[in-house]
DNA sequence: AGCGTTTCATAAAACGATTTACGACTCGGA
DNA sequence: TCCGAGTCGTAAATCGTTTTATGAAACGCT
């Protein structure tokens, strides 16, 4: 049989070494390619270990060596697809450097975020990448020393980080400069929270830009439910806004569902767009106007950017902003009801 | 500055030891817990720990007493949010447990698959837990032994190993008994491959309860662009089915946008099902019916029956199915066009 | 005081690999 | 024949931790 019970009987160095008939030095420096070990014995020793099965102990030999094997990252939840596509990617970059990756969740839970920064650490991973829960990230970093740290996606308080993030004021402005030139004159823009730094960014990017366009903020919470009430609540009484821009996919689903439930048509009575796009903002009627953000970009950009603090570059803190992609659709064509008030 | 540059600089436990005046074994068995050091000891050794910010190097503590300390997973995909949702439950279990989780993505490629289990093997994990991404899993262990092994969602042709999955069978089955009650009476049923046990299983029990129903199977390949073309030619020439039922949730999609794409009003001119639910099916006008796949179940089974193994059971491999949630909607309502030819 | 038990800290031996330092051997040249 | 320079394999030291075996001190009892 082929599977066996643990790793106890797990076949080792000194295994290799009697059955090849030389020492376990000479098994590490054939294995390792040492030019110093004669090409006759290195093809015994590889023979021994194929035909053992013998694969050495990253834990020995990384304690040994000390030779990086690990990597780390953080991520606020793994089933948000998102997230999972930055790990995704970020798992293949690492394999190119031949890293392991450690995936750790904090479950949005800053506690349990510094938890886990602790258990990785005992990992002695060579490098982190942190998608930080909130902005006190540099708070919950465990005692004592800690590999280099690329935060992504979020914005930590303290500037003592790599950062790699999306340029959210930008994006978002270009977003209303569109709503604008297409006949909207009132926006109201939902998030979950200013406090949030992406939040924030994006809002204080659309209002920069907002020139003829009215802009109101309405924050929602994080709880879902507490998000659907806002927005319901909101949009049933009150002047009705020309068109609502959410910042965050979540926002953007309950508001779609929310927009629904209150019979007012996409496109039609209101318009809609999105910050951050899913997959369903293609696919419903009219399709949604959506800020994509770049995530394969962000990670590969994070591993970049480890890889050369891992390789010694202590320079200062850098931060890296990608450029969102906007894709205009059905839900902000110019208001049938509106006449062209194009002020160009 | 907290951060320093690599691991290299971590403290050990003869610094500790050092700091608190006692033996580097004193340190070790105060910080463990052992009865057999005095609290006035112990409390000594703690600060000294405290202070200096030290956390015992997993690498060594695993290679000397053995203990287990990681697992790993295999998954085809991170970015699929079936799979990130997997993940992230298993995740929360492991922890509960006491072990980290080292994650890895085969990228649906069988040669990609055997190279992560060759490296995952290297980190001895007590066990692995594998959504493999063909049948042919068995064939791709690496040689020697390996760690109890739990395969999830689809399944090996090789019966050796504990199996959770859904119980593809009667969940597609219930589902068709639905569509023949609600009175269609032709349908398309649309899958990537029939050589995907998970297909084929859902194929067949679609086929047992089709009763009245008269069905059709459309093999559309792996590739999306492939998807597509089979999807319009099919449905563009030919006797138009009353309803399709996709059998994975890539196809569904594509499905979708095939449907509409033609003009085809899901609901009104044809009926629609998904085996496999996603966010936008709740979303898009009519709502899709649907098949809901218990992921968190699945992966709490799979972590369950590992830990067990874990725990050396060794009795012969298990299968645990789980029923799957069916969601009636919009979608497959009784189609306009026909009579109600209900055969009570 | 003498002696058996307990209590509690430590020195030393692992764990499985890599690296260092050394030694055996061959070879070429004078 | 003898020496210096290469080759190539190995014994031993080492990484940071846990475990085992040992022993010193304190205590209770006669």
């Amino acid at each position: 049989m082929k599977r066996a019970s643990g790793s106890g009987d797990a076949v080792s160095i000194r295994m290799v070494a009697e059955a090849a008939g030389v020492s376990a030095a000479t098994v590490s420096n054939a294995l390792n390619g040492k030019p110093s070990v004669s090409p006759h014995i290195a093809r015994r020793v590889r023979e021994a270990a194929e035909a053992l099965g013998y694969a050495a102990d990253n834990h020995a030999s990384r304690l040994r060596s000390g030779k990086r094997a690990l990597a780390g990252v953080v991520v606020p939840d793994l089933s948000n697809p998102m997230f999972g596509a930055f790990v995704s990617t970020l798992e293949r970059a690492a394999r190119r450097d031949g890293l392991d990756l450690l995936v750790v969740s904090s479950a949005n839970d800053p506690a349990e975020e510094a938890e886990r920064l602790r258990a990785l650490r005992s990992w002695r991973p060579s490098g982190l990448i942190v998608i930080p829960c909130d902005g006190g990230l540099a708070g919950r970093l465990p005692p004592g020393a800690m590999p280099p740290i690329v935060v992504a996606d979020r914005i930590p308080d303290a500037p003592a980080f790599d950062l790699v993030a999306v340029d959210n004021a930008a994006s978002a402005g270009a977003m209303v400069s569109h709503l604008a030139a297409n006949g909207f004159r009132s926006g109201l823009v939902a998030g979950t929270s200013l406090a949030i730094s992406n939040v924030r960014e994006r809002w204080e990017g659309a209002l920069a830009a907002a020139g003829p366009l009215a802009l109101t903020m309405l924050e929602c919470g994080l709880a879902a439910a507490g998000i659907r009430e806002t927005l319901l609540a909101r949009l049933a009484r009150g002047p009705r806004p020309d068109v609502l821009f959410s910042l965050d996919h979540v926002t953007s689903l309950l508001a779609f569902r929310a927009l629904a439930e209150l019979g007012l048509r996409i496109g039609r009575d209101i318009g809609f767009a999105s910050f951050d796009e899913t997959e369903w903002m293609r696919l419903v009627t009219p399709p949604i106007t959506a800020v994509c953000q770049p995530v394969e970009q962000l990670a590969e950009a994070a591993w970049r950017r480890l890889a050369l603090r891992m390789d010694g570059d202590d320079g200062s803190s850098t931060v890296t902003r990608f450029a969102c992609a906007l894709q205009f659709r059905g839900s902000t064509l110019r208001l049938p009801g509106r006449p062209d008030t194009e002020a160009a």
